[in-house]
DNA sequence: CTGAAAGCGCTTACAG
DNA sequence: CTGAAAGCGCTTACAG
């Protein structure tokens, strides 16, 4: 026998006595030969203990691998503890599953020891969240479809949220009641590294085109609207959208002095909310009495747990069916704008 | 020019007026060739807009990928938003992305359209969480390396925890106070689909290798031990890990006539017990005095929280990380039972 | 309905 | 250090 090999479609065109041509048509063209030997070909296929035609030469010969990337740009751990991203990659996966496709996870910040090789085996890209640095788009094969998801990329198919308008919604909502102390924590809106307070020593990432900047720009829409002097109300910044990196900074602002402490805090995220409410009930600051927060994004967390998330929606997932959408050109390849929508929870009712 | 078809190694090759090893050298085996000769190639492959070797010729030549395949036991977009799932998937990345492999994701349950071609280009699959049948297993590649996690496959390497010991572990902490009415509630512990309460009219699911009757040993081992009569203990059964699936059955345990309400709800996941924690807070049930309540998982929602949750901590993340490491070899293949860890919160003090 | 043949784009001994 | 050549396992017009 030749257990030893693999078994090639040759091999078993050989042992039944058939073109492998004819072998090839019972695996993928039903038509092209009569039922009959369709089925003696898969039976015996079977017994001989042939799984199918092999995936890498078939995805060498016909030039596509039902394989679609998600670049993402963050580290591939961060992402998928991150429920904004998991919804997202939860969307994508649920249109390529339903067409036959397969998702493929790349980090965006390569490894060193990443040969620039083994991703370009996908049919199309998704893009998903900042780029820091253009390299690896250079890398990626012109020829291959690319959609960028929350930011942009020259000339390319996009899906965005209308992140200044969703954030003018929920901070217009949240000054239905106007505040004493109004502070705004910001998620990477600094270009130096910062996990604290915004003073002059730093600079704001540009305008254009980061979505810090685009919710930040909402906020204070909203807040000069109600006649607040937008240079008075402090930024806060925090580099990570993690527990971890959050807490501290946000037992600062808690920490602070009475007379200083926010009654209201815009959040651009709704970890950095939930982790404002955690310490808060960890201190007996009551909420909303005494703090009000509102987050963004609207996660499953804020939503199931008492007291509910005052927030604003963006449908994550939504977007990840769209961008596989456009990927597999079930729907034209464009610049989409998805909806948002506002969630009154308890925290800032 | 030939702008048309993407540019390959071997146009590359008859542009520069070397061969094609040669080409394939300077990306592949640098030491192969002159530092000089290298540059240019490099430099020219940039230049014509040739961006390496192809990864699928490239895999089917040397028969392998680089690429890793996570079968999951439920769909996707179950998984993508598990916390449990997504930890563990975590771990499997970290580990192929120090080691220049990719992960590639598989619904477990197929959809019909899917061929099933495309999944075995994957150098090794890691199949996790319980697997319904068979057949799926069947169709892999003979001669790919195959580990499981949390069930067992005859004859492969598998990474565990011991459930039994760590859900004893957990039930005898709680017992510390001795309850008058506790209760336990599953996670798809019967055969029959069964959201509620179990009765007699259900069948258990097989004692051995199933998830939930080994938890469920562990609670009733730690009762038994404290003089409790276990068939007294009524068992409520849900479907799905998720807070909608949940969230009616814990509603119709708290809403019971206050002398038949358990007093201490032992729960097979974290999310079970923290939707169990947010409906006791919504009908002002206070969390512990009137009602202890002890999780499984140790996920990061149920710790980053006021009051935190008295649970049992698996490493998922290290479970990834194991399963990976002995995917790619760098670890023996064999049989890993890892270690859990009580988690002290405030839910079960 | 079936078969012979070309070729997808690479890598790798091997010879020079 | 470099090049000629074989072949990885398929799919697909095309001819019969």
């Amino acid at each position: 026998m030749t257990d030893q090999r693999r078994m090639t479609l040759k091999d078993l065109a050989q042992e039944l006595n058939v073109s492998t041509a004819t072998i090839s048509n019972a695996f993928n063209r039903p038509d092209q030969l009569s039922p009959a030997l369709r089925e003696r070909i898969l039976k015996e296929a079977k017994r001989l203990g042939y799984s199918g035609p092999d995936a890498k030469a078939r995805s060498l010969r016909t030039g596509r691998s039902r394989i679609i990337a998600v670049i993402l740009a963050e580290s591939l751990t961060y992402s998928l503890n991150d429920a904004v991203a998991s919804e997202f990659l939860s969307g994508v996966a649920e249109v390529l599953d339903a067409h036959g496709h397969t998702l493929l996870l790349l980090p965006g910040r390569g490894h060193a020891s990443q040969p620039p090789g083994s991703a370009n085996i996908a049919d199309g890209f998704i893009v998903y969240g900042l780029m820091p640095n253009n390299k690896l788009l250079d890398e990626l094969p012109a020829q291959r479809t690319l959609v960028a998801v929350d930011f942009d990329i020259e000339g390319c198919p996009t899906v965005h949220i209308d992140d200044t308008a969703a954030s003018y919604k929920i901070a217009q909502h949240a000054l239905n009641q106007l505040p004493k102390r109004p502070a705004i924590i910001n998620l990477r809106l600094t270009k130096e590294v910062c996990n604290g307070r915004v003073t002059a020593e730093h600079t704001l990432l540009p305008n254009t085109s980061t979505i810090s900047r685009a919710r930040l720009e909402g906020f204070h829409n909203a807040l000069s609207e109600q006649g607040v002097d937008v240079a008075q109300v402090p930024l806060w910044n925090i580099e990570e959208n993690t527990f971890e990196v959050c807490s501290p900074v946000i037992a600062e602002i808690l920490d602070q002095p009475l007379e200083q402490r926010p009654d209201l805090l815009l959040c651009m995220s709704d970890r950095i909310a939930l982790t404002a409410l955690t310490l808060a009930e960890q201190r007996g600051i009551r909420v909303p009495e005494e703090l009000r927060i509102t987050g963004f994004d609207g996660i499953a967390e804020g939503q199931y747990r008492a007291p509910r998330l005052t927030t604003v929606r963006q449908d994550s997932v939504g977007k990840g069916r769209v961008a596989a959408q456009m990927i597999l050109g079930r729907i034209p390849l464009a610049q989409q704008l998805l909806q948002t929508e506002l969630l009154l929870g308890d925290t800032c009712p």
